[in-house]
DNA sequence: TCTGGGGTCCTAGGACCC
DNA sequence: TCTGGGGTCCTAGGACCC
């Protein structure tokens, strides 16, 4: 088999760069909901050392002395650059999976000529019609891909670290073994696809530092320790291909919408407000997917940062009575669950609704729906998304779901001019 | 003062059944 | 006194990914 992986660099920071050239060159981070964590890094921003999810009251420091730039982020922008970047890259293989909001997996496996070539080619085409650079990794297997992709950028941003032929596009599947370990051995263990931070620490502890290092434990003392996951990854880089392409994943079984909260929260009126909210938006999610939920979970926590605060933090999970897509259903459940696990003394940094259990049709399994559900409420609910799609989120809603706006506060101003441009007006170059 | 928001898969252990 | 064993289902928790 062979398999490219085309990942964008830094992309949220791309997305913004296409239409504020302004930022280009200068260090930039992409933050999350109510500004909190950094989220993407210009090459600028981490070459100031600020690391992914550092939060940014620790690193707007940088804006006085070296003119870091934080934004807020915006997904949707970054779901249609996405969408766009995709469909470039669907064709330079026969198979594509997307992976991720930047990256794609595609199937390069008998596809004659210079994969390299082709693979700069793709580069500039997504360059010059999107605005977005990307790398491209090759291997036999996805795991391998994803360590070349990881030479490619990694050989471009730190010059020195890898062979500078690498940088961009980097085919492993036609190195001689003594080139591989070559860059095996100089490459941590912990910038494999599979290995985390736990596992990390566990293998520097036996003195497996390298790629190269863990290439060479025994599959059977991988699996004992670390099970099977982390066997497959082992094959996978001795190049038995184990993790297949999955061009078009199947619907998700859970859908959630949780947030931290702005400033703490300890009140249980505002906590329902939010739990109705996360509940709606959860529901309008499994709409949109097509699927009904039999079980949810509802949780609320404190923060583990405020150390001086005393901890509470407690899930709970109900059943449901049918599988449903109901805003109102699904909310009332959440509120009843968040009745049962609220506690009166706590700062709540964190709340949540995950819909488990998700199916395609709204009938238990084995039984005759003759309970009085509502095709009408789902026509309803269906209706409803349509009109907050078209005229944007939170025109419409249910009243019941107790949602009034304003009281409990999520998103701060942006800090920097909210971004106006949208896709469509976006200049389009051709070649 | 201020620390993201989604997902997946695997495993261990308890409950229960025969 | 001696107190089985295997299968299944469920849940919680831990690891990983972006």
């Amino acid at each position: 088999m062979t398999y490219a992986l085309i990942d964008a660099n830094n992309f949220y920071v791309s997305a913004e760069r296409i239409f504020r050239p302004s930022l280009e060159g200068i260090p930039v981070v992409v933050l999350s909901n109510n500004d909190g964590c950094c989220v993407a890094r210009s090459n600028e921003a981490k070459a100031l050392g600020i690391k992914m999810a550092d939060p940014w009251f620790k690193v707007k420091h940088f804006n006085e002395s070296h003119g870091l730039v934080g934004l807020s982020a915006n997904f949707e922008l970054y779901g249609d650059i996405s969408d766009r970047i995709a469909s470039i890259t669907a064709g330079y293989g026969h198979r594509q999976e997307i992976y991720s909001i930047d990256e794609s997996f595609i199937d390069l496996t008998g596809i004659r000529g210079d994969l390299v070539e082709r693979g700069f080619k793709l580069r500039s085409r997504i360059l010059q019609w999107v605005g977005v650079p990307c790398c491209i990794g090759i291997g036999e297997t996805k795991t391998l891909a994803k360590l070349a992709n990881h030479i490619a950028k990694t050989s471009e941003r730190k010059p020195g670290s890898y062979p500078r032929n690498l940088a961009q596009v980097c085919n492993l599947s036609t190195l001689s073994p003594e080139e591989k370990e070559y860059l095996f051995a100089r490459t941590e263990v912990n910038d494999i696809w599979g290995i985390g931070r736990q596992i990390s620490q566990q293998l520097q502890a036996l003195n497996v530092k390298t790629v190269q290092d863990f290439m060479r434990l025994s599959s059977s003392l991988v699996r004992a320790h670390w099970g099977v996951v982390v066997e497959r990854t082992h094959r996978e880089l001795h190049g038995t291909s184990c993790i297949t392409l999955d061009e078009a994943p199947a619907p998700r079984q859970e859908i959630a919408c949780t947030r931290s909260f702005g400033r703490p929260v300890t009140d249980l009126d505002t906590l329902r407000e939010a739990i109705s909210t996360f509940a709606t938006t959860a529901a309008q999610k499994i709409r949109k997917q097509g699927s009904y939920t039999t079980r949810l979970m509802v949780f609320i926590r404190t923060s583990p940062f405020r150390k001086h605060d005393e901890q509470y933090s407690r899930a709970i999970t109900i059943p449901l009575r049918r599988p449903t897509a109901d805003t109102h259903y699904i909310a009332q459940a959440a509120l009843a669950g968040l009745s049962q696990i609220y506690l009166k003394g706590y700062n709540y940094a964190k709340a949540g609704v995950h819909l488990l259990e998700l199916q395609s049709t709204a009938t238990s399994q084995g039984e005759l729906d003759l309970d009085n559900d509502p095709q009408d409420r789902t026509t309803l609910m269906t209706a409803m998304d349509t009109l907050n799609d078209r005229y944007g989120k939170g025109t419409i809603g249910i009243a019941s779901a107790g949602i009034r706006k304003g009281t409990w506060h999520m998103k701060q101003e942006r800090r920097t001019p909210a971004y106006t441009t949208r896709w469509e007006d976006m200049p389009i170059v051709r070649a």
